[in-house]
DNA sequence: AAAAAAATCGATCAAATCGATCATTTCTCA
DNA sequence: TGAGAAATGATCGATTTGATCGATTTTTTT
């Protein structure tokens, strides 16, 4: 069951005219014992039909509305079903929906989206699916992110910038496309530089663009030592300009967090935004 | 979505024009349960595409300043400018604005953003920017083109399907993004696989998928004695199923055209689209 | 179970949009 | 060129929309 806010947002009008809708009957609704509106998908799905109104997403069905705890296993069975049969209007529709419903995107990526890939990761190592199921996985995956990324307003804090980067020989892009959503749905400005980048332009783009924050995806190291030479190198360059140093992902074990030099280790996106919290 | 005023202010005629136009159907509109026109981006700018108004104030639709059409123009140094300073509302600006101005994207690809992107790639080889820049540039034209993608409209041809692809190893994705966007431009359903893949994969993927074409972007080749058995692979997963298999790019030399079959070789974007319009 | 936080209620009001009408401008073609 | 047709822009009262409010209900936290 939804309500009207969901609703509204849903299809893009305002909580007012929805509920005008519902009491003039073009809606139906079912009411709480309190009075409070609640609108089931299926009534929703034929008011859409009738009134010929795709306005945002047709596949807000794609995700159940309820909250508890069911909802995240839930989710990840949806999300890896989309993702694996590559059907991009559904998992755009279980993005957007989780954004309308002003749940933290972090907990969607945290609990949802991140453990699918890993999910993913697995099946395509013991050759349940096919090597290009993954890679059109993380295709879709990207465009929705980007598609979330657009969905979410203009920073609200213009000075202060975060940048993201990936280290050489590790194309893993959609930690740093999740970093940036999070980052911007708490008023963040954030970059995304790339991946697959030698450590010494990742310091020149410190000294450049002199970053607040600069976060640092690991997911797959193919050299030790040059991933200590290049971490180094970049923690001098954070340290010269005053940028704190975020570090995570399933690539960095605690052996290789020992080797080098940080401000913070996120083991979760939730964590780096808890971090910002409270370090201004 | 956009209001009639909205609209009408954009691109510089009365409202009521606007309602006529949108009455008559030139204007695809959606209306409220109210009753209310509202109208959607990419059924605003497909209808601007047809016609030669100019966007007057590309603003009151959230559009950056840029958007008109008559900004349209090839210049090679504003889209450097652009990508270099990782102006993204620009970069924008320059898509959609030729979006808008009817001309084909091949030619925005073939001789705008293709060279672009081989400057790039030089100024990056020689020194002159820093690699961050060149790999930011990318990702911010993958932004712009996964835009351009979302704006025009669905493919009018649902059977027939093109698949693109990268090789292992390759990492250039903004070919294969062009090649989908120049597809879809001529009402084609197209996907894109993704990068970096085994030659094995996409032969799964040709016989799983079944489609019409498969177009194989090729940028750098890591090994040459694997370049050539994943192609041989490839090619003869499309002839068990019919498909085209059309091949490009600038790691593609002469030298190893010669060691590969293929139905069709394409040295640029329009190559491939005259070839699909004279061949079905 | 109680308290605190968040969401929704119903009602009101200004602003936007509706459809229709009419004068004016632009286009078409003899 | 000039008459008729067609499109445009302006205006009207009626309706719809979006924003806001204090009071109430629901959800979350303690």
């Amino acid at each position: 069951m939804y309500s009207p806010r969901q609703v509204a947002k849903a299809i893009g009008v305002s909580e007012a005219s929805l509920k005008r809708w519902c009491d003039r009957g073009l809606l139906a609704v079912q009411k709480t014992a309190g009075g409070h509106r609640r609108i089931s998908r299926r009534d929703l799905l034929s008011f859409l039909r009738g009134r010929d109104h795709d306005l945002v997403d047709p596949a807000m069905i794609g995700l159940p509305a309820e909250s508890g705890k069911k909802e995240a296993t839930l989710s990840q069975e949806t999300l890896l079903a989309a993702l694996l049969s590559a059907d991009e209007q559904r998992l755009r529709g279980i993005f957007t929906s989780w954004y309308l419903s002003s749940k933290p995107l972090t907990r969607f990526f945290d609990e949802g989206l991140g453990p699918a890939f890993q999910r993913i990761g697995e099946m395509w190592q013991s050759g349940e699916i096919e090597v290009y199921q993954e890679r059109q996985s993380a295709e879709l995956c990207r465009r929705a992110l980007y598609e979330l990324i657009s969905l979410i307003p203009d920073a609200s804090d213009k000075k202060t910038l975060a940048l993201g980067a990936g280290l050489r020989h590790d194309p893993y892009e959609l930690a740093n496309l999740m970093v940036e959503a999070a980052l911007r749905e708490v008023g963040r400005r954030s970059e995304t530089l790339g991946v697959n980048l030698p450590g010494d332009t990742i310091a020149k783009a410190v000294a450049t663009r002199k970053p607040q924050l600069l976060w640092l995806s690991v997911s797959s190291v193919a050299m030790e030592s040059n991933f200590v030479t290049d971490c180094e190198i970049i923690w001098q360059a954070c340290l010269a300009h005053q940028t704190k140093l975020a570090v995570g992902g399933r690539g960095l074990t605690n052996a290789r967090r020992a080797k080098i030099s940080y401000t913070v280790h996120c083991d979760r996106i939730g964590d780096l935004i808890d971090f910002l919290k409270s370090n201004g």
